[in-house]
DNA sequence: CTGAAAGCGCTTACAG
DNA sequence: CTGAAAGCGCTTACAG
């Protein structure tokens, strides 16, 4: 309860606050009795301590923060379980920030840590003009900041990161798509400002001229990376003059979008239309019909890059830096078919 | 940079410790000289406050808790929007903790709450074993939290929340179903621990009861809140001996699980079976068929909580408490028609 | 094992 | 307008 501090309790147990503060942290160097004294002052006030006050003193807060675009992506339901799993043994909470819907956030995330709010954060979001404040701030770059997912401009590059290889990825479902025998391919990808749909158009790009398959004008669209966008998006690929036969969308959230859209125009998918997504959220695999697309190790990513940050916070001088990948999957579901023409 | 304290600057811009203070935090009680010298010290140091030495002094962090299920739930992309339009007019920062992978929360809440770490916050979920505790240490139930969206249990009652009638929502379904033509409606609801469900659950028997239709045994059935619990409880009911004509989901995400569900078993929505979910989250429309469904004004959800919570911390004894309900919306798509057998 | 005391980095009356 | 000082609630060497 606010109302009581360590003093109250320290003059209801007759002792010292400093023993009070022992009792309760490091019981094991106060005796049976005197403990039992405290313990029993602290049941009868229901004290508990001002944890700014314990974390301002201490120098850490034991917190850490997690930046993600935005509440409500399925994507990272499951990254969020695999931090957790490991705060979690190792005493640490963490607390979310969304970028959004929210400008001032490169600047709050670079105080947060520089003013002690949090001992590390985990940026699942490419905060976008972020490079310059936080590493201005932070001088030697060895501030306590692992990078999920996400792709991060060349002057972050040296922060360690944990990710799929996006490029790979998007390669490897464009020669699927390829091989099914579509030459026709768009892509519905993210904004320009997105480095991660942008390594995805990449491998998209790499895998297309490897085969020797023209990417025609308008054919990589944006997406604005929600369903919307892509659903406009994909009624420009579909009024084109020339049309694809199939579409790889950058996202599976896209891809949602992308397959009402080409329904809504009475195509049939994968019968007219071919579509790929990326990312395996929930949502995919109950789609209609099920969707072709490459799936990420969520959870494994959420623990590895948590336990980077430990290792920062610990030590941060020895702990590795650069990126780290993880190997994804292309998942085979029924949105691919060969083209009828 | 946390290496730089308020010390330094006042060395360097050869001032005291409360005249850097007052320039940063009351500048216009600084005359236009001093202040240059520290902004010129600040500027050289790259000095910003220790946050937790400020919110330790001050007493408040400006910083509000958001409690939530999960961060890959689509519906609090909007309650969240709501909640940061108002939050940022009234300079506080909002951080989310999730529930759901996530035992201790209720004892974490509490605890940040009373000691300080927070100045209020918002539940979004039914913290499960929340009453006693938070209340207990509350005392007076005067903790600056508010409720948005949630059922909450009795003991809780008297907080403030925010929400739509749940209970008046499901009968307004279930009536449409039933003015459909449907007498076989099966309910997919949530765990018997789901507060929120519950009350959808309640509304859709009274409006049952009211056309006198007959709720079979095993016609409400628990989906567990997910897709996959929803796919389970829709097998059930498509291989019971008697079969609905139309299955109310208590939340789109179940709806979603459900009619992909329903198609693998080869019916056809709203051919052979009606479907309707609840929440209206994104998916909603670009399912096929679009979602008939219930609409929550989401971000004025969001942004009333809010409201109702700045008033709890500013002055928590004239702050109105109790229930305040809001508007919901019948929308009608295409996964509802009548009845053909 | 325990108490007295210093000090973490700020803010804010209080004098002047 | 500015400085000196008290103090927020803790933790943690330091003596004893």
């Amino acid at each position: 309860m606010a109302d009581f501090s360590i003093k109250d309790v320290a003059r209801l147990a007759g002792v010292s606050i400093g023993t009070v503060s022992r009792s309760m942290n490091t019981p094991e160097k106060v005796s049976q009795k005197t403990r039992a004294k405290v313990e029993d002052a602290v049941r009868r006030t229901g004290y508990s301590p001002n944890r700014l006050a314990q974390s301002f003193r201490r120098g850490r807060t034991n917190l850490v923060m997690v930046v993600l675009p935005s509440v409500g992506d399925p994507f990272f339901t499951e990254v969020m379980r695999g931090i957790r799993a490991v705060a979690e043994t190792s005493g640490y909470s963490v607390v979310i920030e969304e970028t959004q819907f929210n400008t001032m956030t490169a600047d709050k995330i670079g105080s947060m840590l520089v003013s002690n709010q949090t001992d590390g954060v985990i940026l699942l979001a490419s905060v976008s003009p972020f490079g310059t404040e936080i590493m201005a701030s932070g001088g030697k770059q060895l501030l306590p900041i692992v990078v999920g997912c996400e792709t991060v401009s060349p002057e972050l590059s040296a922060l360690p990161s944990v990710q799929i290889d996006n490029a790979a990825a998007a390669s490897e479902m464009t020669d699927y798509l390829i091989a099914q025998g579509h030459r026709r391919i768009a892509m519905i990808s993210g904004q320009s400002s997105s480095l991660l749909t942008k390594d995805r158009e990449i491998g998209y790009r790499q895998a297309m001229q490897a085969a020797r398959l023209r990417v025609e004008d308008g054919w990589v669209i944006d997406g604005g990376l929600t369903i919307n966008g892509a659903r406009a998006a994909t009624r420009a690929l579909l009024s084109g003059k020339s049309r694809p036969s199939a579409i790889f969308c950058a996202t599976d959230e896209m891809a949602i979008g992308c397959l009402r859209e080409v329904k809504a125009a009475s195509l049939s998918v994968p019968g007219d239309i071919s579509i790929a997504g990326f990312d395996d959220i929930r949502y995919a695999e109950v789609t209609d019909p099920p969707l072709t697309t490459i799936s990420q190790p969520a959870g494994e990513i959420g623990e590895r890059v948590m336990r980077r940050l430990l290792d920062r916070i610990k030590d941060s001088e020895s702990a590795s830096s650069g990126r780290e990948f993880v190997p994804h999957e292309l998942v085979i579901r029924e949105s691919v078919a060969a083209p009828t023409n």
